[in-house]
DNA sequence: AAGATTAGTCAATTTGTTTGATTAAAGCAA
DNA sequence: TTGCTTTAATCAAACAAATTGACTAATCTT
C-alpha cells in the first residue's frame, strides 16, 4: 500500500542512519558523523545524547587530527544490549547470546531429533532462560529473540500474533504458531526467518556483507538455500522464498547423488544424501567437520563430489549474475571453512570459461565469516536488526518496528 | 553511502505518495487519499493544492457514498505535461509524444541503418523538435526526453553530465557522450536507459505492472532482454545490466538457432538470426509483424522455433521464480501480440511439469499493454517516472531529483 | 425538522531539523 | 609568548511540514 510519512519516521531513520555509520565507522567522532550522513551537527549531536543515554554507544579517547578542537570518538558499546539466537533443525538446537557488538559471548548445544513441536518449545525456552540470566547480562537491554528454521518456510499470515508454520523438514509439524507458543514464556521480542535469511542478515550485518549492498548469500545448511541483499535491504520475495539455490535444474547432467523426479542442484549438497552417497565408498561420514578431513585427506571419493559441487554452483551463479547483476557472492554454512575457501578460489575461474563476453565484472567471491554457526548468529541479529537498521522502510507510515528502544 | 533525510524530503515523497494513488486509484475523493495514504485530511487537502495549482489533476463531479457531503473527486489531468520518448536502435528511430496518463498522442518513425553519433544526434532533435511544438501541447508542462538504447551498456559514470555510452549494438560507437550532446540542443531533462529498463518502467506506470510491486518483465527486441520491479523499484543492479535473461545458458540442449561458442538462450530469439533460420526454409521474413502471419497461417517451420522457445522460456522462468519469488512476469517488445497471448498461455503448464514440489505459487503470466512501441513509451515514462514516482529513494538526502515541478 | 455523518478548510500547535551565535581547544606563524 | 585560524560541540531561536481541533457546509436518516 501507498503510504506517506511524516517527522516522526524521521526521526527514527536518522536515529538509525547515525547509529549505523558509528557501528561501521567508528571510531568516529560526531563532526565526521556529520558530513558522512549529510546530518547537521546539532542534529547528530542530538542523537547522539540520546544513543548516549541508552548506552548503545560509548565516547572513546579524544582525537585530533590537524588543527581544531579534538574531537571525542564515538563506537558501540557492546554491552549495551544483548540479543539471544536459536538455530533449530531436526537433529540439533543451538543457542546463542551475542552482544551489541556481534560477539558470541554464551552458545549452548542440543542434540535432538525431530522432537515434538510442545518438546521444541520447552526447551527453546529453557535455553532462552539460561542464557538471559548470566551476571554478564545483568540488567542490560534485551533486544529479542531470532530462531532460525530450515526453509522454505510455508508462513501463514493469518495475524500478526499467530502465525504458523510448517516447515518442510519436520513431517509431524503442521501449521504451528511458533511465535505464539514462545511468546507465552518470554517477554521480549520474537523473530522467526527461515535460517538462510537468518544467515543472510548476520553476514550483512555483522560479517563478510557489511558495507556491500548487494549481494548473494549462499547458505550451506541441510540442503543449499540463500539469500539476497539488494540496495542495503534483504529482498524475500513474494513468498519468503527468495534465494532458494537449491532448487536450480541442473544445466547439464545431473548429479550422481540426485535421486528425485525433478533433479535440482540442491540435492547434490543435501547432507544426509551426501553422507550416504559417501557410504557407498566405506566413507563413513556423520557431521560436516568431518568432510574437512577428507578434503584435506585429498580423498579422491569427495574431491570428486566437490569437483562437480563447483560446477553445479559456477552454473547457478552465473544465471544470478545475469538476473540479478550483483557484485559479491558470500558462501556460508554448516561446511568447514576450508572447503569454502577452496570453492571461492576456484569459482571464478570456472565462471569465465562459461560466461558470453559480457562487459560488466564478475562478482567477487567471499567466504562467510560467521563459521559454523552462521544461522544462529544470523537469527541473533534479528531483533537487532528490526532495531537498529536503516532499511528505507522504516521511513513509511504504517510500520510496525519504528518505535526506539526504552531508555532503561 | 548512508545518508539522513529530513522534513524537505518528506514533502517530496507524500506529495509524489498522493499523486501516485489519485492516478492509480482515481477517480478518488481527497478524503479517500487520506485514508490509503494514512495521511491526514489536511496534508492531503494542501498537496491537492499544489497538485492542482501545477494542473497535473484535476477536480471531477463530485460524488456521494451514503451520507454526509458529497466528495469532489480527482483524477489525472492527461494534458497537465507531457513526455518525449525515443526507441533508437541500428535499423529505427521512434519518437512518440505522451501525455501525463500515458496516451500515445503523437509518433514518427524513421528507418535507419547504423548512423554514425552525429548522424543520429540530428535526426534525434529534429523528431523531439517535431513532437514538441504541436499546438496540442502548447505550452504545458514538459517532463523531459527518454531514450532507449539497445542493451547491454557500458555506461561510464564520470561525472553526471558526460555520462558515456558503449552500445554493443553499434559497433562504431565508442564512449558517446550521448546525453551532453543532446542537452547541447535540449533545454528539458534528459534520461538515457537500455530499451529493456526503459520498457520494464512504461509498464510499471502505465502497464500491466500497474499495481504490482515484484515482476519480471522480458523484453523482445533485437534481442531478448529484460528487467525487473522488486518492492515497487526498479532494480538495476550493480552495473544496469540485470535481467538480462538472453545470456542465460540453455539447461538441456541447444537451440538449433545457436551458433556461438557460449550457447545462450538470448540467440534463440535474436531476430536477424531468426529470420536466416527461416530463410533456410525458404520463408522470407524481414519484420517481426510477419511472423504473426506465420503463427495464423500455423506454419510448421515457425510453430516448431515457438515450441523451443517456450522451452527455453520456461527454463528461465524456473530460475527466477527460485531466485526472486516474484508475482507476475509480464511479456512484451517487438513480437505480435497474439505470439505473446500464445506463450504466457502456454508456460504455466510447462512450468508445472518441470518444477519441484515447491509450496509457493507459480507465477502468473501477463502480456504487455504498450505493444509493440513498448520500448518508446518505455523511454517517455522515464522523465515522468523521474518526476513522480514514490521510489523510497526520494526521501534521502543527497538525491538529486526531489524538486517539483515548477508551476509555469 | 432535528440529528447524524461525512468532506473539506482555517488556524493554532507540535515536533524534529536547520541556522546562527558562542565557547573551547589546539595548531600555526611571527 | 601572542594573536590568528581552524575545528568540535552545544545552546537558543527560527523554520517547515504534518497534526490537531474547531468550524462550515452538504446530504442522508428518522
Amino acid at each position: 500500500m501507498l503510504t506517506g510519512t511524516n517527522l516522526t519516521y524521521t526521526k527514527a531513520y536518522n536515529f538509525r542512519i547515525v547509529f549505523e555509520t558509528i557501528r561501521l565507522q567508528g571510531p568516529i567522532s560526531r563532526a565526521d558523523v556529520a558530513r558522512r550522513t549529510s546530518l547537521t551537527a546539532q542534529t547528530v549531536s542530538n542523537i547522539v545524547n540520546r544513543l548516549l543515554e541508552r548506552n548503545f554507544v560509548q565516547e572513546g579517547k579524544k582525537l585530533q587530527k590537524k588543527r581544531g578542537a579534538p574531537s571525542t570518538t564515538l563506537e558501540v558499546n557492546p554491552d549495551g544490549a544483548f540479543s539471544v539466537g536459536l538455530d533449530f533443525n531436526r537433529d540439533h538446537l543451538t543457542g546463542i547470546l551475542v552482544d551489541l557488538a556481534g560477539n558470541v559471548k554464551t552458545k549452548i548445544f542440543h542434540e535432538v531429533d525431530t522432537p515434538s513441536p510442545e518438546e521444541a518449545i520447552k526447551l527453546m525456552v529453557s535455553v532462552v532462560r539460561q542464557l538471559t540470566s548470566t551476571p554478564e547480562v545483568g540488567d542490560a537491554y534485551i533486544c529479542g529473540v531470532g530462531v532460525g528454521l530450515p526453509g522454505p518456510l510455508d508462513i501463514n499470515k493469518n495475524n500478526e500474533v499467530s502465525n504458523t508454520i510448517n516447515p518442510k523438514a519436520f513431517p509431524n509439524w503442521n501449521h504451528v504458531p511458533i511465535g505464539k507458543m514462545l511468546k507465552e514464556h518470554i517477554a521480549v521480542p520474537i523473530f522467526i526467518e527461515n535460517n538462510a535469511s537468518a544467515a543472510t542478515i548476520g553476514e550483512k550485518w555483522y560479517g563478510a556483507g557489511k558495507n556491500i549492498s548487494n549481494f548473494a548469500y549462499a547458505f550451506f545448511g541441510a540442503g543449499l538455500g540463500g539469500g539476497l541483499v539488494l540496495k542495503g535491504n534483504l529482498y524475500e520475495g513474494q513468498n519468503q522464498n527468495s534465494g532458494e539455490f537449491g532448487y536450480f535444474p541442473f544445466m547439464g547432467e545431473k548429479s550422481p547423488i540426485s535421486d528425485s523426479d525433478h533433479p535440482h542442484v540442491g540435492e547434490h549438497f543435501n547432507l544426509t544424501k551426501l553422507y550416504q552417497w559417501l557410504r557407498e565408498s566405506d566413507i563413513i561420514v556423520k557431521r560436516p567437520e568431518e568432510l574437512g578431513n577428507l578434503f584435506l585427506d585429498k580423498n579422491p571419493v569427495f574431491l570428486n563430489w566437490l569437483q562437480l559441487a563447483k560446477q553445479y554452483l559456477a552454473s547457478v551463479f552465473i544465471v544470478t549474475q545475469y538476473m540479478i547483476d550483483i557484485e559479491v557472492i558470500i558462501l556460508g554454512g554448516r561446511l568447514p571453512h576450508i572447503i569454502f575457501e577452496d570453492i571461492a578460489n576456484d569459482l571464478p575461474g570456472i565462471m569465465t570459461s562459461l560466461r558470453n563476453d559480457f562487459k560488466t565484472p564478475a562478482p567477487i567471491f567471499k567466504c562467510g565469516t560467521a563459521g559454523v554457526d552462521a544461522a544462529a548468529l544470523g537469527a541473533a541479529t534479528l531483533p537487532i536488526f528490526d532495531l537498529f537498521a536503516a532499511q528505507t522502510d522504516v521511513l513509511i507510515k504504517n510500520n510496525s518496528s519504528k518505535e526506539e528502544a526504552p531508555k532503561k
